[in-house]
DNA sequence: TTATTGAGGTAACACGTGTTAGTTTAAAAT
DNA sequence: ATTTTAAACTAACACGTGTTACCTCAATAA
């Protein structure tokens, strides 16, 4: 009470006050066994380390250990967080379980203000992380990629293809066959002419394997794919809103729209009411993401749902699995096998047709 | 190229290979001046250190200089991530400001799955960061506040009182003057029967300000405070949903609603537009942040615009002060007088009333 | 009596950087 | 010729923990 700034204790002061050797003490807290640490012992010095608020000093022992428990996550751009629904559910999970195996999670974005690319990179090189997840890579950032798989740092990417349980270095469902999926629903539903706006530019990986799907889809049936009906936005939904109405703007017949994920289409929404259309009378509409704020939209979005939670906690167990942590769980059972699944609400208007 | 695991390099072998010693190094590197070192020397090194891809190790500064350039954000919840836009704003703002200033970002959040409350308070003491930023507290967590401010411990947290610019412990703007006035604009179109939605249970500390602007309006404007005009929801638009569900279910006259943050707007619009009451002829609605989507609401939603990058990129200039960091800059000049402002668009009715 | 075992102690080094104290060398100023 | 100064150097300690090697002491087993 005489200090002012009291500075935590250390493991020798426990040791002390425990009336052990510091050693002993280390042995203890870190669950080392074999080392003929009898119950007594080890009850006394956990008791007292709790009773004095002790915490090992984090950098020391990344120090002394060669770890940092700190693991990254590396996003393209951080406003990207509060316009992608499905990206803030991925950082959430993360962040929980994270917490949940007494990891730490930094965010790094790659294309913030005056960052290079690269900034993660330097993460890896401070020691200041053990490994890496990079969700939403752009195909300018494989390079990057490669250099940290040479450096035999710990590193899971999200994939838009399907993978193999067994393959720890990516994560993923498939995402063409989703995007298949929707745009299939909307021409079983008598859908010709079906427009397509991407959420971002084309530089973005995974958003390929939607259009893909999209394309293969009308492929399929037999259908015209005409290159007018498709539109760039850039994540927001304002993005979406102008995309649909260069959309509209070309006077292009299309009676179905396919929204590259649910915010644009929410932007879509918008667009097409202003035009006087009404959803989904006279343009049906299918999302992607199923985010919280789908049933919401007016009118409810019929949308593919993704796993942002489930991939966000397979991602994790895979890179856990490559740092190979003491206190590592159940890493064997590691597998992902999310069903696409297509959330029918009334934007693609399948419950309107099923009442008459 | 022998070796598969590469080692980083250290600042000593930084050294050897430009010809001086550690000591010069790390002057270099950490700008120390006044030790007279020539151009010539610093470039040489700057060079060096550059060519060889040299990142100090984290660990190892941290543990030397003591502290960890590392700050936290305590939130309620991770989910609350991916369901309140406002506190997604917040998130990626602090990220990108604590990347500008060469800071790294902790999410903590304390209500999560098996989880103390005061879990944020060992990395305090295990020395995992040099100071917190602590959103969107609840009352019970003010006896861990105070713990930390006796400890010494850089802190931030919002406060939804006004505050003055030298005060370095809180940021906030008048919440409850806001609340008022989106209420009172809703008492200038005319309504006198106005509920409210609150985001979310009474435990949460800022919301009352915003029930107590709801109640302030309503006084001063002689107008009768129904409590049975009051739900609580619960963070989701889901939950917004239902707690209007509820209020409708007691069948109580009022034609206008005020949402306590704008994801329970959406929720509210849902529930109204299903119970056939039309936003804003039947009922005008209010809501509260300006998030992104608000103008993609069905009716676009009239709202008070809050400020969280306003608010993040103040939090961190106190925080950073009291942190007296050294590339410190300009402390001197926190200040912040956010402007509480009404967005309005079309669920209030405003436009509806003025086109007549 | 003598080996063995369990339970612990002591001492020491390693991890990489910040930082201080005292020293050296060459060039410049007096 | 001597002093001063700039620009380095070396040596050393501190930071707190993980970890290993070796020693001690009592109780037990052979």
């Amino acid at each position: 009470m005489s200090k002012a700034s009291t500075k935590p204790p250390t493991s020798a002061q426990v040791a002390r006050q425990a009336g052990v050797s510091r050693t002993t003490v280390s042995f203890v807290l870190n669950g080392v066994k074999d080392q003929g640490i009898s119950d007594a012992t080890r009850a006394k010095v956990l008791l007292v380390a709790q009773e004095m608020g002790y915490q090992p000093n984090a950098a020391a022992r990344s120090l002394a250990s060669g770890n940092t428990r700190t693991v990254a996550l590396v996003i393209p751009k951080a406003s990207h967080l509060y316009v992608d629904a499905f990206l803030a559910q991925l950082v959430a999970t993360l962040n929980e379980e994270c917490h949940h195996y007494g990891l730490k999670l930094l965010i790094e974005s790659t294309d913030d203000e005056g960052k290079e690319p690269d900034s993660f990179v330097n993460l890896v090189r401070g020691r200041s992380i053990d490994g890496l997840i990079v969700a939403n890579q752009r195909i300018s950032e494989h390079l990057h990629l490669q250099k940290i798989q040479e450096a035999q740092i710990p590193l899971v990417f999200f994939s838009s293809k399907p993978n193999q349980p067994q393959d720890l270095q990516s994560v993923g469902s498939d995402t063409s066959l989703s995007a298949l999926m929707a745009v299939n629903h909307l021409i079983e539903l008598g859908h010709k002419e079906i427009a397509f706006v991407s959420f971002a530019q084309p530089e973005y990986d995974s958003l390929n394997e939607r259009e893909v799907g999209w394309r293969q889809a009308l492929r399929q049936a037999n259908l015209p794919v005409n290159p007018a009906w498709v539109e760039y936005a850039d994540i927001s939904a304002q993005s979406g809103y102008e995309a649909t109405r260069r959309l509209l703007a070309r006077q292009i017949k299309f009676t179905a729209l396919f929204a590259g994920n649910d915010t644009i289409a929410f932007g879509a929404i918008r667009a097409l009411s202003e035009a006087g259309l009404k959803i989904p009378q006279d343009v049906a509409l299918v999302g992607f993401d199923d985010i919280p704020m789908a049933p919401f939209a007016s009118p409810p979005l019929t949308t593919m749902r993704s796993d942002p939670v489930g991939l966000g906690k397979v991602a994790l167990q895979k890179l856990m699995a490559q740092m190979h942590l003491k206190n590592q769980i159940a890493t064997q059972t590691i597998n992902y096998a999310f069903e696409p699944k297509l959330i029918i609400r009334e934007s693609c208007g399948y419950k309107l047709k099923e009442q008459r």
